[in-house]
DNA sequence: AAATCGTTTAACGTAATGGTTAAACAAGAA
DNA sequence: TTCTTGTTTAACCATTACGTTAAACGATTT
């Protein structure tokens, strides 16, 4: 079963569509089974519920970009040497899948119970995470800034734009997909900058 | 009809609160009575459909920090006075109201036609606000960074760390509200700095 | 040809949802 | 008291959703 099949990759795909924009309760076994070209019985054939259908496109989003941050957490290098490539890639995931930020923190926030033993199984252990990061000094070198607030202005400026896409893309690229993505490879450049500064000029200030 | 009747605000409240965590096909209109305290019907009555009343509460909530970032993108006062300000108040609306901004973006991620419409009803003229911007002098201020993402990160900065409030409350903060509220309450020194830098360095550079 | 296995479909049962209708109820006005 | 008006409820209808069951289909194997 490691293989997937065909149709199951068919629905997968439709799955994710339909999961990622209208979200579990408002995306219908039948929409689905429409989307993918086949009967709606077969979605219980291939996944026996739902439920089980949508953890799968589920832990399939997460598995997108939580390895990515676990990584950076979790990582020898130092913070400011990992933050370029974590951004890159970070940022190139979201192109491709602008609509998994909104999508997973949706899930999280109305399913809360589940995100801690999420996180686990997926390799963060923040405790550990945080203080591996004072010990590395990272507080020394943010001037006594709290690290925690740097990973969150670095997540924050890296997802946001896509989280919001729709928005941006109507209001500031005026529906302009093409300039949108642009500005979106921009900022690979801009996010680390501003990211170096933070912790240059808090370090010998 | 101006004046609300109680169980028409306890409908509200209820709806807003359920919407909000589970968003509109996530939750129905038993749901709300229940929490209510009142009949299913009942709902009917005040609202003559859940999509009207779901209108309702998303109107609300998109009328709780349009204003402000319209308000900013329409001032007259230059964009660099105008930061501190709306930081706090944008930041003191989301403490209020954490769960707002996904609760937004998901619904217009999954109904992208309604936003030009909201948006203009909303008082925002992107076309208007950045030629404003330019003649302005923002990117020459800014020193030929384009000005789209000096917003697209103010937003982000501001928004983010509440759209994913649960994880970054769990991850970050060890699931303390106080410890996290207190972070974010940082966050208004924290981002006027950061953005005050981002215009100054270019200013001079 | 017969059997087997993976795939696909049609039809069914049950439960939940949204919305309507008509009736009960309470309080104040005539 | 009676009438009226705003509020609340119970019962009902049509639709939709999920999941199951049993049967059909097709290709490969025996």
């Amino acid at each position: 079963m490691v293989l997937q099949t065909d149709t199951e990759q068919k629905i997968i795909a439709s799955a994710e569509k339909l999961f990622y924009q209208k979200g579990k309760a408002g995306t219908s076994m039948q929409d689905i089974a429409d989307d993918a070209g086949i009967n709606r019985t077969l979605l219980n054939y291939y996944f026996r519920s739902k439920d089980q259908l949508f953890e799968a496109v589920f832990r399939k989003a997460m598995g997108r970009f939580v390895p990515n941050l676990a990584a950076m957490l979790n990582s020898d290098i130092s913070f400011e040497e990992y933050i370029p490539a974590l951004v890159e890639t970070v940022i190139d995931t979201m192109i491709e899948n602008p609509q998994i930020p909104i999508f997973v923190l949706q899930e999280l926030s109305s399913n809360q119970e589940r995100m801690p033993q999420i996180m686990k199984e997926m390799g963060i252990d923040p405790a550990f995470a945080l203080k591996k990061m004072e010990e590395e000094g990272v507080i020394k070198v943010t001037g006594g800034m709290d690290p925690r607030q740097l990973i969150l202005n670095l997540i924050s400026l890296c997802i946001f734009p896509f989280a919001a896409k729709p928005v941006v893309l109507d209001i500031l690229y005026n529906g302009d997909n093409e300039a949108y993505i642009v500005a979106m490879k921009e900022r690979k450049k801009i996010i680390p900058q501003l990211m170096k500064h933070l912790l240059s000029q808090n370090q010998s200030g």
